[in-house]
DNA sequence: GCGGCTTCACATAATTTTAT
DNA sequence: ATAAAATTATGTGAAGCCGC
């Protein structure tokens, strides 16, 4: 039987018990159990406060199970103001941000989140605006974004604080303290390099640099050729980086050149970008030379997961993107979580700065055969 | 004074009804 | 005609009631 209270409401009125929507809701799993909304609610949710009997549990589980009942979410987020759906922006077209989505996916199903992937190439949505609009249209509860490593734009992040948006970036604001991201130790990943070579007897290496846009140094790039020329100096060695514009054959051919002709001992090399690998691979090809055999070679990042599949396996180092991604889901749903029920008061002042706004991760060790 | 439950109020935003 | 109030969808949770 329906409480008085909902009797009024007139959601029980006709014995047969047409209602507006043939939708199952509360109300009739409510009335099948013989409770009110509230314990099923409690049920459903373990609200504390709220005590069930072993037997009325059961009976609104089974009223639940027999009815086919689901939570409408829609409802619930209008009285929790809880959305539990995150939205990650990066661009889909990048094969890292499908290896961070991975992680983040993970951790949302954990935490009972949902992933809303917002494409940034999508330039029709208005951009990163639009990822404001949707918190604001309470579509989602916080932004994760793969930024490129080291950005750091300040009118976004600005939005993001002015929006009072949870949001964390995965690779942006390293040095930003007050955006919370989760970034990557690259100088910490060219020491791990050095003392892998070094371990295996290899030569100090040479430094190929490549790059593909012009412009200001990245900062993962600045991180990586500075702890290089700290880690020559410290060695004693005199450090030789050369810039080659990704996809440049030329500039390759030339650096073999050099390298050959200098002489020396085996050659070893250190490179930045796993998608410089395969033009220097190519051109040592053409002179009889094999990694591993004739000469060392390691790679700082394996941003294609490529690096396992060559033949030989290049060594490198393994920018951990998936576990940066659920760490990244992790800690951004903690936000959300610290502060119960009060989006409105995010983030407030005082609590701007708890420790743990930045993760740092360190690059893993991929032992392959080329050093 | 507590377990187990109900009641009541309220969340949103569009739409409809009632009051001025 | 205009403004104000109620109603609709449904779920949540603080407050309160009942019986032991």
């Amino acid at each position: 039987m329906g409480s008085s209270m909902d009797s009024l409401m007139g959601r029980d009125k006709g014995g047969g018990g047409l209602k507006p929507t043939n939708r199952v809701t509360s109300f009739d799993v409510a009335r099948r159990a013989g409770v009110s909304r509230s314990v099923v609610s409690a049920v459903l949710n373990g609200t504390p406060g709220i005590g069930v009997s072993a037997e009325t549990r059961e009976a609104v589980l089974e009223a639940i199970r027999e009815l086919g009942y689901e939570v409408n979410a829609q409802a619930r987020g209008m009285r929790t103001g809880v959305s539990h759906c995150i939205a990650v922006c990066g661009s889909t077209t990048n094969p890292l941000f499908l290896q961070a989505l991975e992680g983040i996916q993970q951790a949302c199903v954990k935490l009972g989140y949902h992933v809303l992937i917002y494409g940034e190439e999508t330039k029709a949505a208005g951009g990163r605006g639009g990822l404001l609009n949707l918190y604001r249209q309470r579509r989602i509860d916080g932004i994760l974004t793969l930024d490129s490593a080291g950005r750091d734009d300040e009118e976004w992040a600005e939005a993001t604080r002015e929006a009072a948006v949870p949001y964390l970036s995965i690779e942006g604001y390293p040095e930003q303290e007050a955006v919370p991201s989760v970034n990557v130790d690259y100088r910490a990943s060219v020491l791990e390099a050095f003392d892998w070579m070094k371990s295996r007897g290899a030569s100090l290496p040479d430094y190929l640099l490549f790059w593909s846009a012009p412009g200001e140094e990245e900062w993962a790039e600045r991180e990586r050729r500075e702890a290089y020329l700290g880690a020559m100096k410290e060695f004693g060695g005199e450090p030789i980086v050369v810039t080659i514009r990704e996809g440049d054959e030329a500039a390759i051919v030339r650096y073999w050149d050099d390298r050959l002709q200098r002489g020396g001992g085996m050659p070893a090399l250190l490179v930045n970008w796993s998608t410089g690998l395969h033009g220097l691979l190519r051109e040592a090809d053409r002179r009889g030379l094999r990694a591993g055999r004739d000469f060392r070679l390691m790679a700082l990042d394996n941003t294609l997961r490529i690096n396992r599949q060559l033949l030989p396996s290049i060594a490198c180092m393994e920018i951990p993107y998936a576990e940066m991604g659920r760490n990244a889901a992790e800690r951004l749903i903690a936000m959300l979580t610290s502060r119960p029920g009060s989006r409105a008061e995010w983030p407030d002042p005082a609590a701007g700065e708890r420790s743990g706004v930045k993760a740092l991760f360190r690059a893993e060790l991929f032992a392959g055969e080329s050093v």
